[in-house]
Formats: C-alpha cells, sequence, structure tokens
RNA sequence: GACCCGUUGGUCAAGUGGUUAAGACACCGCCCUUUCACGGCGGUAACAUGAGUUCAAAUCUCGUACGGGUCACCA
C-alpha cells in the first residue's frame, strides 16, 4: 500500500505578532512536512472578528520567513484546497452546520451568555464542572418548536449547538502523549459550532477545514488537549475519519515554572523583539527546535538542513520545555562567531545607529572603523546589540573604573608600569595593533614586569577596563589620542590616591 | 472543584526492566594565549515520595505531594 501524502498545517489567528510559542508549533509541522516530503500548508484562523489585529498576519509571515519557514499552500500562495482563510469559508461552514441541523445533530440554542455565566458560577459554586446542561430536557419536538419560536419573538438571535453524544468514549493515540482518553459527560455538554454573528467556533471551523484540507497530521500546543475530543464529535457526526493528533508541551518560564504568558515581561517572547536583538534566524531556528524536541547524538548545533533530516515526533517530551535564555544566548553565539562578518557588521551597525553611538549618515571611515570593531569582539558577543554595551568603552569620554579594576592598579607594580608603557607606546613609529604590542614587549623588557601585572595595567590604563578584546587590536582601534587620555586619566586618579 | 498531563544534577535534557544514569548551559580547576576572550581537557552534582509487581525498577502498577494545562458564542 503506497504511504499516504502527509499534509500538515499551521494555522494562527491573526492577533498580533509571532510569539515564541506559535513559531514553535509553525516550525514542528515544517520539519515534520519536509521531513516527510510531505504538504505544509498555511491556514489564517480569523473567525473572531474582535481579535483580529491589522496587518497581523502579514506580520505572522514575515517573522516566519525570517525564521527560514516555508509553505507550500496558504492565502497568499493560493493552493487546490483554498480559500486558507477561514473568514471567506463561511459558505462552506454554513452547509455543514445545515446539515447537520437536518440530521437532528445539532441544533438552535436560545440561551443567552448572561444565563449560561450565572449557570457556570452556580456550578462551580457546588463544586462541579461547569458545563452546559440541554435546555430542551424532556421536551417533545413540537414543545421545543414552541420554545424556539417565542425566542425568536422575543427578538433573541441564536447559536447553533452539537448534540454530543451520552456514554461515550473519546479516545486518540496522541503521537506525543500516547492514549489519551475523555468520557462524553466530561466534555462540558453540547458546545457552540456556530456563533451568534453567523461565524462557526473555532471547535467547529478547525475540522472542517483539516478534513476538505485532507491534513493528515495535527501537530499542536497541549493547549489543545481538551478540544480534541469536542473535535472528534464533530468528525463522528460528520462521519469523517480524524487526522493524528500530536501535543506538543507547552513552553514553560524557567524562572517561575508557568506558562509563557504574553503578560509575563520578564522573557522576551517574540520573534520580532530577538530580530531587533541582532539574534540569527538559523540560531533562532535551531534554539526553538531544542524546545520541547531532543537529537540523537550529542550535539545540539544543527542546520536547517540537519534538522529536516533527523526530525522524528517520536522524540518530542512529555514534560514541559523551559524557556532558558542562556542557553539561547549560547546557541546564537555560536552562529555569530561563524556568521558572515558582512551580515554581522549590518546588524550590529543598525544597532549602534538605534543606540545613538554611531551617526545614521556614516562616512567611508567610519564604516571601517566599525567593521574592525564588530571584527574584534564578534567571538565574544551573544547577539549583535551586545555590541552597544560590551564595547562601550570605546564610545564614552572617559569611562569609570569598577571597584576591582581600582584594585589591580592600585597593586605595586602598575604605576611604573603605565608610565613606562605610556613612553613607549609614544615613541612608536604607527599606532597599530602589532606596534602596541611592541611597545608592551618593551615596557616588559624595561620595567621586568611580565604576565598580568604586565598587561592587566596597561589593559586598564589604556582602554579603561579590564576585559575587552586583544589588547592591541583595543589600542589601534581606540586611537593615539583617547589611548593617552585613558592613560594620563588612571595616573591622576592613582596620583589622587597617594600612589 | 472536575477532567487531562507532567516530576532525572543549580538550569535544560537523554534514557521505555539489567547503563559506571548520556550530553548541553552555568559553575569550578587545569592547558593554550606573556592580558581579555575564544578554544581544548577535566571536575562537582540528579532519578519528588510511599507501597506493590519482579531475580532485577529512573523505567511497570497504585497511592501521596508538588507543578502545569483545560473547563467561552477565544483560538
Amino acid at each position: 500500500m503506497a504511504k499516504q501524502k502527509i499534509r500538515v498545517r499551521y494555522a494562527p489567528s491573526p492577533t498580533g505578532h509571532l510569539h515564541i510559542g506559535n513559531a514553535r508549533t509553525a516550525l514542528f509541522n515544517y520539519l515534520f512536512a519536509r521531513h516527510n516530503k510531505g504538504t505544509m500548508v498555511l491556514r489564517i484562523e480569523d473567525t473572531d472578528q474582535k481579535r483580529n489585529v491589522e496587518g497581523g498576519s502579514k506580520s505572522q509571515m514575515e517573522n516566519l520567513h525570517w525564521l527560514g519557514i516555508d509553505w507550500d499552500e496558504g492565502p497568499d500562495k493560493g493552493g487546490d484546497f483554498g480559500p486558507y482563510r477561514q473568514s471567506e469559508r463561511k459558505d462552506i461552514y454554513n452547509k455543514y452546520i445545515q446539515q447537520l441541523i437536518d440530521e437532528g445533530k445539532a441544533y438552535y440554542s436560545y440561551k443567552t451568555e448572561e444565563e449560561l455565566e450565572a449557570q457556570r458560577e452556580e456550578q462551580r459554586a457546588m463544586g462541579i464542572a461547569p458545563h452546559y446542561t440541554y435546555e430542551y430536557e424532556g421536551m417533545t419536538a413540537d414543545e421545543i418548536k414552541e420554545a424556539q419560536a417565542a425566542a425568536e419573538a422575543k427578538g433573541l438571535k441564536p447559536v447553533v449547538r452539537i448534540h454530543i453524544p451520552e456514554n461515550r468514549t473519546y479516545a486518540w493515540e496522541d503521537m506525543v502523549k500516547g492514549k489519551v482518553s475523555f468520557e462524553s459527560d466530561t466534555i462540558g455538554g453540547d458546545f457552540v459550532i456556530q456563533k451568534r454573528d453567523g461565524m462557526p467556533t473555532y471547535n467547529f471551523a478547525v475540522v472542517i477545514d483539516d478534513h476538505l484540507m485532507e491534513i493528515t497530521h495535527v501537530l499542536r500546543g497541549d493547549d489543545h488537549v481538551a478540544n480534541t475530543p469536542k473535535q472528534l464529535v464533530v468528525y463522528e457526526a460528520l462521519g469523517w475519519e480524524p487526522p493524528k493528533f500530536g501535543h506538543m508541551t507547552l513552553i514553560i518560564n524557567s524562572e517561575t515554572g508557568k506558562k509563557l504568558s504574553k503578560r509575563d515581561e520578564s522573557v522576551l517572547q517574540f520573534i520580532e523583539q530577538y530580530r531587533d536583538l541582532g539574534y540569527l534566524p538559523d540560531a533562532m531556528f535551531n534554539f526553538i527546535t531544542l524546545l520541547g524536541w531532543s537529537p540523537v547524538g550529542e550535539s545540539e548545533i544543527f542546520s536547517q538542513r540537519e534538522l529536516i533530516k533527523s526530525f522524528d515526533p517520536k522524540r518530542l517530551s512529555k514534560s514541559p520545555a523551559a524557556f532558558d535564555q542562556k542557553k539561547l544566548e549560547w546557541i546564537n553565539n555560536q552562529y555569530v562567531k561563524k556568521a558572515d562578518r558582512d551580515l554581522l557588521l549590518d546588524l550590529a551597525l543598525n544597532n549602534l545607529q538605534e543606540a545613538g553611538l554611531v551617526d545614521k549618515e556614516i562616512s567611508p571611515e567610519k564604516m571601517e572603523w566599525v567593521r574592525q570593531l564588530v571584527n574584534i569582539y564578534a567571538v565574544q558577543m551573544s547577539y549583535t546589540k551586545q555590541i552597544v554595551d560590551i564595547a562601550k568603552i570605546f564610545f564614552e569620554e572617559a569611562p569609570e573604573l569598577s571597584d576591582a579594576e581600582i584594585e589591580e592598579i592600585k597593586k605595586d607594580d602598575a604605576r611604573p608600569v603605565i608610565e613606562e608603557f605610556k613612553k613607549q607606546l609614544n615613541a612608536v613609529p604607527r599606532f597599530t595593533a602589532v606596534q602596541a604590542m611592541n611597545a608592551i614587549q618593551a615596557t616588559r623588557r624595561e620595567t621586568g614586569v611580565k604576565g598580568r601585572k604586565l598587561f592587566m595595567p596597561i589593559r586598564i590604563a589604556a582602554t579603561r577596563s579590564m576585559v575587552g578584546p586583544g589588547i592591541g587590536e583595543a589600542i589601534e582601534l581606540m586611537g593615539k589620542e583617547k589611548v593617552n587620555k585613558h592613560i594620563d586619566l588612571t595616573l591622576k586618579q592613582l596620583s589622587d590616591l597617594g600612589l
């Protein structure tokens, strides 16, 4: 038997920017599709008019593309199963809703939201699960018609609810969780499939679309587990075969242990924010893959190609994935070190300009200077915007010394070393990295001081920091005037300390 | 409250009945570099808990504790 062609989908609602959790859902679906040479569908779930955000779907698509995710069918690409926006599929949904009503599997409900809320409140107070109870209980067909006519006469508009069969077990073999099952009486009662505004609800539309679009596997977040039995009810009512489901665990904040909430500001959660900080798309792709999934070997750095090749949903984790900012930084640094230097320059220059450290209009000389700056800091940047902080000694007039730095220059040999170095450096024909190192050699010969005791005072006096790039490069890039100023300032500080 | 799910080092995370219980991040040490960083090597450190099944349990079963998710005319 020929293997069925795999079709998966990523179905965001356009309520805002691309969230890290949604990006992960998209990513795993993408990996699954590409690994199996299947089809990736992008569908926009915009059935809630109130929540749709202007430009939301465009922003989502842009950020997906930035991450390196593409799709074969979607609102922007077309395909044989369109339209790919739920708001344009109303006629399709209505047809099936009507069918269910005609077959007696769905019905008009006139309960108002206020009534239902009051009922739920009461149930909660009694300690039982809030649920809808059938409003026409015990009534004959004629009585139901009468009740409905009466409601209509009062000007009430109905929603459509689907009947949930009694005493049934809805179970499925979940791709990540294994067997999961729900009893039909725990689903929450007959649920709405068509809202008062005529739009279908999520749990209904998703079934119609997945079926009609011939989706074979649904990989989504754990928060959909409780929706699955509802969807199975719809599949059953329509006589359709459900796809395979896989529910990925949520991403939690490792600090709080809670689900990443959009209101939690201790973690940046939108792809765009990382993009702005100068994170690299391949690194983000790599990192997100490790959120709730683990590769076979020992390495954790993978190209997109390798990930497509090795992706296996069996390795999706059952316990929640913690978002580890430190690890992200480490991974990104791995990519930064290998990144094309022109690309890094672009990103870092932008970060420096945004921070007001470099003019928007930039001369070729200054550009070259920034290029050098980026080069010498590339190995230690986690992301390019970091350069704004770690290279600040290059932009400040007279950087302050920390306590630890002052301790260093208070040590015995510091002052003579600094003075000798100043002499040697200014005797040098050209103020280059090589010559700076030569001046340090000469200082060592003259003073007899070596190692850390030689380098640290020089580093601090010249750059006003005990950390930084290679000292030769730092001095060359900082320039003669500034280095001399720094040294004089440092010497004066020592004098003030009576040393 | 009900229903679903989870719990391995400081943090992430492999591991599906017999392992010296991987690896990564962080941390510490050593090496490299006459400094800083990068890199290399090494180290500390873990199966939530109580029963049960079994010759044998991190792995299977049940209870407890803790954590999470869901209970909409949102998706």
